[in-house]
DNA sequence: TTCCTTTTAAACACTT
DNA sequence: GAAGTGTTTAAAAGGA
């Protein structure tokens, strides 16, 4: 019943071939022509930019602030002329995922044509190196109201990202489709809200947003990586590799053979250790979800400028999920698991193929919250956590044909169940019920959120609703004894 | 080879 | 009724 995918599709996707999985000797050759100023530049700037991230992950990552440095620090990069080749493009400097591509291939892949940070993530014609995910996030995200109708996510994803205009229409039903399933991203209920016409708006589950950020932070940007695996301890230096590690981004063979993170670095560590600082992980460069239009972040941070300066005086806002930050934490299928199912399954999971267990256990008790809560896991942890959860009896069964074998372990943990609607009720029920249960913490940041307009436009709508109404019923109870 | 995850396609229901 | 939107299912593809 399934479709056949396009041929072209395999030829196109990131992670065919053999090269990244061969680690540091990649078929992105680039900087063969680099001098050794424009090395020490992109070795500042590359710092400058890990120095804004680790700084991000010190700050617990509550703010976006992380991405505006990065922001102008790449703008910085992308006009000192220095460039990275796309990661999209496969060693002779075409673009797999678009053959059309009027992209040049510069003489000087270090040196050569002044890509802007634009061209770095989403150049014209290809295929931008985020997931779905990243992609709707960083749309809404750019909201004024970090809140969008999925028809101004497409025009979004259009206007940055010029490939999907020529592409096929199925990514609209891709977006749609992670919209749906996502639990990170979350319907804000049409009636109490604006009209927009069709549809309703969406916006970022407060809840995940992190989890979103972490994506989007673990989004390669450019392939600067080898020296990702240096430790913290370690001066950041320029690795040898410099010029010739393979690109990074979120389809890449070698991203997703670390389990959603940039290097080769013990896997255990990356992979559960989302709570180990970047500095350690990501000396030289990291990944930068950035739109890539200046002005568009410039909205994004004075939007926001409000909001995250109070957000960080409350750390547990949006206290990181306790038990992984991973790319893959963001789509349903992977990572809408029982909270407690993972956490548990996660800290006493005793024997995980894992290498670096020990930092990972620190981490994790150090992040995980008592209350229980879906956290999504790393796919690794997953596999970690799948002895434990096949222990389990069976909880749902969305996917009842065809992958059976997923049923236990990714599967039943769906969007909805992720909010805790009953199994038992109806789909459209249970989706009634998760627009009108007003979210329990919803209340406490609408206290904390109250001078932000901005906020409350964006995240919530539904209980200002909810709350007028009671006003309103009150006020009018007085009026009527008034009377 | 099997398992797992993500992407894509398709069908269908619902809404405007 | 048409078009857009939202949900669900299924399969392809690739990595572990």
């Amino acid at each position: 019943m399934g479709p056949t995918m396009p041929p072209s599709k395999k030829a196109q996707s990131p992670s065919s071939g053999a090269s990244a999985s061969q680690g540091m000797s990649p078929p992105y050759r680039q900087g063969d022509a680099a001098t050794a100023a424009s090395e020490a530049e992109a070795a500042d700037l590359s710092l400058s930019l890990s120095a804004s991230f680790s700084k991000a992950e010190d700050e617990e990552l509550t703010s976006l602030s992380w991405l505006h440095e990065s922001t102008d620090l790449l703008n910085s990069f992308s006009h000192s002329g220095l460039r990275s080749v796309s990661p999209l493009q496969d060693p002779d400097g075409q673009h797999p995922r678009s053959p059309s591509s009027s992209s040049p291939s510069p003489d000087d892949p270090l040196l050569g044509d002044a890509h802007t940070a634009y061209d770095l993530a989403a150049g014209a014609n290809r295929k931008p190196p985020y997931s779905f995910s990243c992609l709707i996030f960083m749309a809404i995200e750019d909201a004024p109201n970090k809140r969008l109708p999925v028809k101004d996510i497409y025009g979004w994803i259009l206007e940055h990202f010029p490939y999907f205009a020529s592409a096929p229409t199925g990514w609209k039903n891709s977006v749609r489709h992670n919209l749906s399933l996502n639990k990170c991203f979350k319907k804000v209920d049409k009636d109490r809200s604006q009209s927009i016409g069709k549809g309703s708006l969406w916006s970022i589950d407060p809840e995940y947003r992190h989890n979103l950020i972490q994506a989007l932070k673990k989004t390669p940007y450019h392939p600067y990586s080898p020296g990702l695996a240096t430790p913290s301890t370690s001066p950041p230096t320029l690795p040898p590799t410099f010029h010739h590690s393979p690109p990074l981004w979120s389809g890449s063979p070698l991203f997703r053979k670390n389990g959603g993170v940039l290097l080769q670095v013990p896997r255990g560590v990356i992979q559960n250790g989302a709570r180990v600082r970047s500095q350690a992980l990501f000396p030289v460069i990291r990944p930068l979800p950035v739109s890539p239009v200046g002005s568009r972040t410039s909205a994004i941070r004075s939007s926001l400028g409000d909001y995250l300066s109070r957000g960080q005086d409350s750390p547990s806002r949006y206290s990181p999920p306790p038990c992984s930050e991973d790319l893959q934490d963001d789509h349903t299928y992977s990572t809408a698991k029982s909270p407690s199912r993972l956490c548990s399954s996660q800290v006493t999971a005793p024997s995980s193929p894992l290498d670096d267990d020990d930092i990972i256990a620190v981490e994790i008790q150090s992040d995980v919250k008592p209350e229980p809560r879906e956290i999504p896991l790393d796919s690794h942890v997953t596999t970690a956590a799948a002895t434990y959860i096949s222990q389990q009896p069976l909880r749902g069964q969305r996917r009842s044909s065809g992958v059976g074998t997923l049923a236990g372990s990714s599967l039943p943990w769906t969007k909805n169940r992720a909010r805790g609607i009953s199994d038992t009720l109806p789909l459209k029920k249970r989706r009634a019920a998760a627009v009108e249960k007003p979210p329990e913490s919803d209340d406490e940041e609408m206290k904390e959120a109250a001078g932000s307009l901005l906020h409350l436009a964006g995240v919530r709508a539904c209980l200002n609703n909810i709350t007028n109404r009671t006003a309103k019923g009150q006020k009018e109870q007085k009026e009527a004894l008034r009377n």
